[in-house]
DNA sequence: TTGAAAGCGCTAACAA
DNA sequence: TTGTTAGCGCTTTCAA
């Protein structure tokens, strides 16, 4: 860093501003604050002062004066951090960070010490912090909730049991539904799944949907196998599809890392995608894309989600009242795979 | 959230603190701010009523008197972000985080728009940040070198071409000679390397080191064919270098992802890992273990990294002086591929 | 519509 | 070793 050597003028305050323009600090404080009591002419002067001296505003002389934080916390668990490669992770703090960009709000971040959760807490609570988000992987993960009661809180993902907290999802269950009708209307009959963890909302949901589809379809909804969501564990899922004796000729596999370790073992066996099984996956990831044939999928909008659970998180700073809950739609992406 | 009915009492302040100790708010500051020089009865005192009134200093007051931010920015440039599934970015964060949490420092995030970088040069230069540390993908991005000239700041591995900042890094050239010897010492002698994009220290750094390996041991340093780091590329790669005719019973490839590219395309020519070739990555994350058998492969500890990062900004910040380059040490896991 | 003045909660000389 | 005092840069009544 290149030394304060002599002259370096500070950084401008509201005071310098006003000296330029020949108004008071409060005008100045007024235009900046887009305050519409301003005489245009005034503020126009004003604007031209803070553009000669570049002037930025001291966030934390705002802060303390307006008795109103400006930053919002997104809280990582620990326990999701140490998911080596979490892509939905990074995706919604991008969506987070998108829309916060356009306001006044800055995001930090921590991760929440399962073993110091008062340490958390304390910042969270101690009036630095307009408001947090809650990005847990295991969407199940609540024990944050009840600082709902404090602070404005939004969560990712759908809670396990009942909840009076604010969330951000998709419809998984609808998603689900769509993606297997897909299978349907191509016209394969014995249609088995890849399920995801039963103790994880999107799990549950996205197994609940298949099978709605294939209720309504008058197909049988029996051949369902359990994976964790794991490439492995979708593998292993497959092989024992297969082994099963009953024929298979198409899967909605619950996320596509899953199917494309589906897509190894049905290629092994020499066994033709689509035409000999057609697969379906969920999320729209880079795996989806990586696999050949590629992947028809259900398009996951994860940074529309972390937009949105800004929006809303926001919303509720400000007072506004918006829905506990917000569905954000998916599309089905289709490629080569029925 | 709840409402703020009736006497729920104000956030606690110094002030509340000192009258509850009966001493005065400087007092109760140093004891805050570990000042030596404390009658340690008086501080155990003030502390007790710390805990009393459940205390917590607002930042930003103390921020504005003490004149220096106490929040560091994480940079991140929005064509990284737009990465879908990036590991390395998260991993980082999250290695940053955890040594942050042990400062006074928070950790604040701003996707820098390339659109309108202004944006971002005012916040940063604002006063309202102590320091940066930049992560971006492409590791030669350099746009906002610059910057160090006004505050500290940190980068994410070794710039592409002379630079002046601070970075850390891994010995991306000798960890990939370590990685090569162990194919050689295991008596191959048709080794290839599958390398990575010639544009980017990484990719550059770890065909040199494979060079490196296999001068030193008097081997043909010519089998070199280039990928883009994705699963896909490596596939390909692996496929020309079977085709090219010469025998080939090892490879080293600069990333596991593109190692499990080549995977697919050994095993679907019935090849033996290790038995046929052997073959070795780098990187050691998720591909390294989802694949089969599992891969031998460099441990680049990008949490390590995170953490280095943000230890070398606080050293900056707070006016220590540091080497401009640090490396941290890779280490070879051993498994199943060789 | 504008300005004067009183703080926001804290730190940091300076004195005692 | 402790207290007094004067701000940090801004917002926000209140009066004009």
């Amino acid at each position: 860093m290149k030394q304060d050597t002599s002259g370096s003028r500070p950084t401008p305050t509201l005071e310098m501003v006003a000296a330029l323009a020949g108004v008071s600090r409060a005008t100045v404080s007024r235009v900046v604050n887009d305050v519409p009591s301003v005489d245009e002419d005034i503020a126009a002067k004003v604007r031209q002062a803070i553009l000669a001296v570049n002037y930025t505003p001291n966030r934390a002389a705002r802060s303390l004066a307006s008795r109103r934080p400006n930053s919002v916390t997104l809280i990582v668990p620990e326990s999701t951090s140490k998911v080596f490669a979490d892509p939905f992770f990074a995706s919604v703090v991008q969506g987070v960070a998108l829309y916060l960009a356009d306001t006044d709000y800055t995001l930090n971040m921590v991760i929440a010490s399962e073993a110091k959760p008062e340490k958390t807490r304390a910042f969270l609570l101690g009036g630095n912090v307009a408001g947090a988000l809650v990005v847990s992987h295991h969407a199940g993960d609540r024990s944050w909730t009840h600082l709902s009661d404090y602070i404005p809180m939004v969560f990712a993902g759908r809670p396990l049991g009942e909840s009076a907290s604010y969330y951000v999802d998709v419809d998984n269950e609808a998603a689900a539904a769509g993606a297997t009708r897909v299978l349907i209307e191509s016209g394969r009959t014995n249609i088995a799944t890849i399920a995801g963890p039963q103790d994880m909302p999107p799990g549950i949901d996205r197994v609940n949907g298949w099978r709605v589809a294939m209720a309504e379809a008058g197909l049988d909804d029996s051949r369902v196998e359990y994976g964790d969501f794991t490439l492995a564990s979708g593998a292993k899922a497959m092989r024992r599809l297969l082994g099963s004796g009953k024929p298979v000729d198409g899967v909605f596999v619950a996320n596509d890392q899953m199917a494309a370790g589906a897509y190894t073992v049905l290629q092994e066996r020499g066994l033709r995608i689509p035409e000999d099984v057609a697969v379906v996956g969920f999320d729209d990831d880079s795996f989806a894309t990586s696999v050949n044939p590629q992947l028809t999928t259900v398009h996951h909008p994860i940074i529309e989600m972390g937009k949105k659970m800004a929006e809303i998180l926001v919303d509720l700073i400000e007072g506004k009242d918006t829905a506990r809950v917000t569905q954000i739609p998916t599309s089905l992406v289709i490629r080569e795979s029925v």
